[in-house]
DNA sequence: CCATTCACTCAACATCCGTTGACCGAGCGC
DNA sequence: GCGCTCGGTCAACGGATGTTGAGTGAATGG
């Protein structure tokens, strides 16, 4: 309404989007089940059936909001390994994207979003270990490493315990290095 | 029925046992949300009214399920510290609690989980900063070993991701142990 | 043996949610 | 200018869920 002129397929891609924005905020603030379709419509100033014709059904919408998840970058050197860990988990930019965090959010309760969530984390864990050294236990300590980041991201982003939430992300990102390292680094 | 001979009351504490364990075991297995009061009375073998009748509501059939995580032993010395951490872990009991699980899942979809799950790991952020030796930043490496743990919680149990669900636990406890204390001990 | 208690069931209500089909009106091509 | 396309709305259905109130039958206690 207060656009003035525009094509019919700009507002057409405009509207889409505004939808897509808000069913991001909102699956990654209520997750799956406590975010419904009407929700996500008003949030969008529009009608909840339009969003059905759209993309199809509320799992879809879920798929296409959460899709944005970037792969990890190509992992370069072993020592940078570490330093591109804590960029992954997002305390450099004060935050994950919110399609990560609807994942996330969703991710112990949505058998779908856990199978996404497996997925992506099993690729880290992959990228990780190939990064190694050689080792037995190289996917295994990539695996614990993964969780240690989600668990510091679940604690900060969504829980929000409060160590975590009024620490500036440095000190953070100091503290946990050398618990990355030991984790990265064969005992032997 | 298949119980013989019992007096009313014995039968009447059977069977409110009997709704909180199948309870225990939905809410731990599909969280909050979609576990329902008629899946638990079914799973129960009991009408779904009775469950109301007996914990009043469907969240204080939660809260009463959820109840039993014990807080942490008290934490002796600082060296045994990272041992008790992992038992508490649960990875050698081959498991956490039923309670406790049924509160992971939920704590990132429902916020009386969420408050509670906050509450629980909150102690146990106090009493880990209690044992660490003087420093500023005691609490937030105690929550960041909390966050370690909660994480590889997470990934083991809840979502099973499979390097850590085909690992044995000794081994996991192993590769932790020196991130665990490099998170544990000051770094000047 | 009888009245009462009490564990337990049955049927129903109210609400909410995903989803659908008919419908409307403004912008587009001809 | 006209008819068609299409972005968008409206009203409704069908199912599931938490919750309730009346009812039933067996164990209890006198």
């Amino acid at each position: 309404m207060p656009t003035p002129h525009q094509s019919r397929a700009a507002r057409r891609r405009a509207t889409e989007a505004r939808i897509l924005d808000s069913a991001r905020e909102l699956f990654a603030e209520r997750g799956f089940d406590r975010t419904t379709i009407r929700a996500v419509a008003a949030s969008a100033g529009v009608d909840p059936a339009l969003v059905m014709q759209y993309f199809g059904s509320k799992r879809e919408l879920f798929t296409a909001a959460v899709q944005a998840v970037p792969a990890a970058p190509p992992t370069a050197g072993p020592d940078a390994l570490v330093d591109q860990l804590l960029a992954t988990l997002g305390l450099k930019l004060g935050g994950l994207p919110e399609g990560t965090l609807a994942m996330l959010r969703s991710m112990l309760t949505d058998p779908a979003a856990a199978d996404h969530a497996r997925a992506a984390l099993g690729r880290q864990i992959d990228g990780i270990g190939a990064a190694l050294p050689e080792d037995a236990d190289a996917e295994l300590r990539a695996a614990l490493v993964v969780s240690t980041l989600l668990g510091v991201a679940v604690g900060h982003q969504l829980l929000g315990l409060s160590p975590l939430r009024d620490a500036p992300a440095d000190r953070i990102a100091a503290l946990l290095r050398p618990a990355l390292a030991a984790l990265t680094t064969p005992t032997h």
